[in-house]
DNA sequence: CGCTACGTTGAGAACAATCAACCCCGGTGG
DNA sequence: CCACCGGGGTTGATTGTTCTCAACGTAGCG
C-alpha cells in the first residue's frame, strides 16, 4: 500500500480534489469548489495492487475511504473459510462506515486501485461543518441499503442464471454511470469471487457464464470482458420472468 | 389501519412522545424532552392487525414509520410470486427510508401493531432543525447496513440448520435489548414468514426446527415461543463451528 | 518455455425443494 | 355442545439444482 499526501502543494488554491474525476459522483460532490481544500487537507491518497488487503474485519476502524479507481471487494468469512462478497466497489463508492469501533467486514483490492483514505476523526468534523456532506453521506447510505435488500432478494430466492443475469445487468449499469460503455462490460474480478458474491461456486457460475453464451445472451471477450448481447433477454431472465 | 392524533391535547407541555416507552430505542432518541413536542406535532398514530399492508413496493413514499409495538415484516417479490423478507421490524426499528420517489418494498403487519407515522417533508424539517436527529438517523442507518451485510453471509452462505440458528439468536438478542427475556423467545411470524426470510421453504424451516428440538437445543412451547435450551451450542452452529 | 493461477467441463453426491398426506388447533355455525 | 372448516404446521417420499471432487485446458508471466 503506497501512501501519498493527498494536497500535494501546501496553500495552493487548488486542492487536489478539483481534479477529482469522479468527485461528481462521490461524496465530494456535496461540496463546493472552494470547500474542497478543507476537504483535501483531511485526505490521503492510498494506491493497492491487484490483492492487496485494504483492511480485515475486526480491526479497528480509524479510516474511511473513497474508491477513485480500480475496484474493491468488500466481504465477511465463517470461520471455516466461507466467504460472502457483500460487494464490490468502483470510483466513486464508499467504505468503512462503521458505528462500531471496528470493521464489520474485510476489503481488498480486486485491480490496481486507488483511493481517498479519511481519518474518521477528521471526517466527523467535516461533516459537522458541511451539513450538506452530511445529508450526502445519508443518501448514499439508504442507496446502499436499497441495494442491499435487492441483494438479499438475489441470494435468497433467484436461481443460478437469474442471479448471473442480475450481476452482469448490474455492472452495466454501474459502468454507465461512471460513463463507461454499458455493452462490452468489464468483469474484473474472478469466477471465484462472483461465486462468493452471488452465494455459488466457481464451477456454477462458469457453468452458467457458459449457458447464456450458448443461448446467445453473452459473448465472453479477451481480459474479462462481456458483451451483453441481448440486454432484454437478460432483464427478463434476471426478474425471474 | 387506524389512525389517532399522536398529539390529543393541543397545546400541552406533555406531547404523547414523553411517554413513549421505546423512544430511547428510536429515532428520538435523539432529542430531550422539550423537543419532542416539534416530533409529536409531524407524526401520528397508526394501529395495524394481524395481517394489515403498511405500503407496497412502488408506491409513492409519502411517509417514514417508527414501529412502537407488535411486529412489522418488510419485503420484495419477484415477477412470479418468489418473496424475500428483508426485515422484521420491532419497537423502535424505523422503515420507509428511501431516497427515490417510492417505496423498495413492502411492508406488513406480522401481529397487531403500532407505529408513528412522519409525512416525510415534516420529517426533512426535523432533521434540519435538529441535526441530532440526523446523525442519529445516519447511526440507525449504518446500524442496518451492517445487519444486512451479515444477513448476505446467511443467505448466501449458511446451511439451513445454521440459518434457523442464526435467526432464534438474532430476535433473542433484540428482545432483550428492549427489555425482555432472552430465552423464551418470542416467535411470531410463520413457518412460511421465517423461510421467506432465511431463504427456505416453509418445509425445511420445520424439519429444521424439529431437529434442533430433538438435539436437545431448543424446545417449542405454546404461542410461537421458543425456549433456547442450549445457546452456546446455537450459537456455535450460527458460525459454522 | 514452463510454471501457476484461473477457467472449463464432467460425473456423482448431497442438501434443500417439491409434491403430497396428515395433524392440530381455533373459530364458526348448526 | 359439537361437528365442521380452514390455515398453519409436521412428516414422508421423491426430485432436482447446485455442490463436490476431479481432470484438463488456457493464458499470463517470470
Amino acid at each position: 500500500m503506497t501512501l501519498r499526501p493527498a494536497q500535494s502543494r501546501m496553500g495552493s488554491n487548488h486542492s487536489p480534489c478539483s481534479a477529482c474525476s469522479i468527485r461528481e459522483l462521490s461524496l465530494c460532490g456535496a461540496l463546493e469548489e472552494h470547500e474542497l481544500a478543507d476537504v483535501a487537507a483531511a485526505a490521503s491518497g492510498i494506491e493497492l495492487d491487484h490483492g492487496d488487503p485494504l483492511f480485515d474485519e475486526g480491526e479497528p476502524a480509524r479510516y474511511v475511504f473513497s474508491v477513485t479507481s480500480g475496484a474493491v471487494k468488500v466481504y465477511k468469512l465463517l470461520a471455516d473459510g466461507r466467504r460472502q462478497m457483500t460487494g464490490f466497489l468502483f470510483p466513486g463508492d464508499f467504505l468503512g462506515l462503521a458505528d462500531e469501533e471496528t470493521y464489520a467486514y474485510s476489503a481488498e483490492a480486486v485491480t490496481r486501485s486507488t483511493l481517498c483514505r479519511f481519518a474518521r476523526r477528521q471526517l466527523q468534523a467535516l461533516l459537522e461543518r458541511y451539513p450538506r456532506m452530511e445529508r450526502r453521506l445519508l443518501t448514499m447510505a439508504s442507496h446502499e441499503l436499497a441495494a442491499a435488500q435487492e441483494q438479499m432478494l438475489l441470494l435468497g430466492r433467484k436461481t443460478a442464471r437469474e442471479k448471473i443475469a442480475s450481476f452482469l445487468l448490474m455492472l452495466s449499469r454501474r459502468a454507465e454511470l461512471r460513463g463507461l460503455d454499458a455493452s462490452p462490460v468489464e468483469v474484473p474480478m474472478s469466477r471465484n469471487d462472483i461465486g462468493d458474491y452471488l452465494g455459488l461456486t466457481t464451477e456454477t457460475v462458469s457453468r452458467t457464464f457458459t449457458q447464456l453464451k450458448q443461448d446467445g445472451r453473452i459473448r465472453l471477450l479477451a481480459r474479462g470482458r462481456v458483451d451483453l448481447l441481448d440486454r432484454k433477454g437478460l432483464h427478463d431472465i434476471s426478474e425471474g420472468l
